[in-house]
DNA sequence: ACGCTAACTTCAGAATTTGAAGTCTGTCAA
DNA sequence: TTGACAGACTTCAAATTCTGAAGTTAGCGT
């Protein structure tokens, strides 16, 4: 397959990935959400490199993750936006860090809900039932098209 | 800070990125969940190559995500199956499918709930309240240890 | 006119990935 | 007992990507 051909299959797993399945992605997503527009603000708090994280907010700025603002035109600056399309990443984010802090520990991100004011740990639930989920009590169907792709590659010459 | 110190952090976001933030091993992670075992079923449907499969299931195994079990003596054979840590990353996985879904499209992937049998797209919640969760509902308190270490990134030499 | 800030770009050397080919152990059918 | 095959890898050279340091551009403040 190639890295590169992910977005071409059927599976959302696989064109998500394609699209933040990177660790610099991933941290400069963390940043944003932690309220960083600023490039070289991403640049100390994620430690990458400035030709690496050109390339990356230019990546995210074409997927329509982030947006590029000008924020100020005289000099010319800009910044770097959630958009609606990003903040939607929010729960890998959080679910990264819950498992983060149960698996690797490290000092803990404290979570406020502004509704209720309890310090949470957001959990994934049944939306009709309410109960919390884990792998074990879901069970995933996958579509005829992604079942085709996947026996193609069993058998197939790819 | 460069990528291999991320582990380094206090942030557990980055601790998570450091082991699972990777798009080969999220696509590894994809397949155990769907109950790939194999090394070359792992290879066929992710599209690895030999070498970077082995490399990426090495690395799993000895970050006790996947445990290498002989399940036949002769020939000697071997597979990886998920342990408790890495089966407790099924919601990183299916956050992605969520987004993967909504922004990316793509066919779908069908959830069933074994609980209340009802057909699902999971979501996070407040575990006090219930109330849906997404980035505007949460404030985040970084730690005071996470908060020097930052503050130190933006001054510092680095 | 000099130093400074913000947002980058350039470049060479180092590391990683790709893709094809090969290895090793052992089974099974003829 | 030879030959075809399966499963789980390893090896290697060429292509790609990343790292780290240095330089660039535009304009402000003194």
């Amino acid at each position: 397959m190639g890295r590169s051909d992910l977005a071409k299959s059927s599976c959302p797993v696989s064109r998500a990935i394609e699209r933040v399945g990177d660790p610099w992605v991933l941290m400069i997503l963390r940043e944003a959400f932690v309220g960083t527009r600023r490039f070289d603000d991403f640049q100390a708090q994620t430690g990458a490199s400035p030709h690496l994280l050109s390339q990356r907010l230019k990546q995210l700025c074409d997927d329509g993750i982030l947006h590029r603002r000008r924020y100020c035109d005289h000099p010319p600056r800009f910044d770097y936006l959630l958009t609606d399309k990003g903040r939607d990443l929010w729960p890998v984010i959080i679910t990264l860090r819950n498992w983060g802090q149960t698996w690797l520990g490290g000092s803990s991100v404290r979570l406020t809900h502004k509704g209720c004011g309890a310090v949470i740990d957001p959990a994934l639930t049944c939306p009709d039932c309410g109960a919390a989920l884990s792998a074990r009590d879901v069970v995933a169907e996958i579509s005829e098209e992604f079942e085709q792709e996947r026996k193609h590659r069993k058998g197939g010459t790819e």
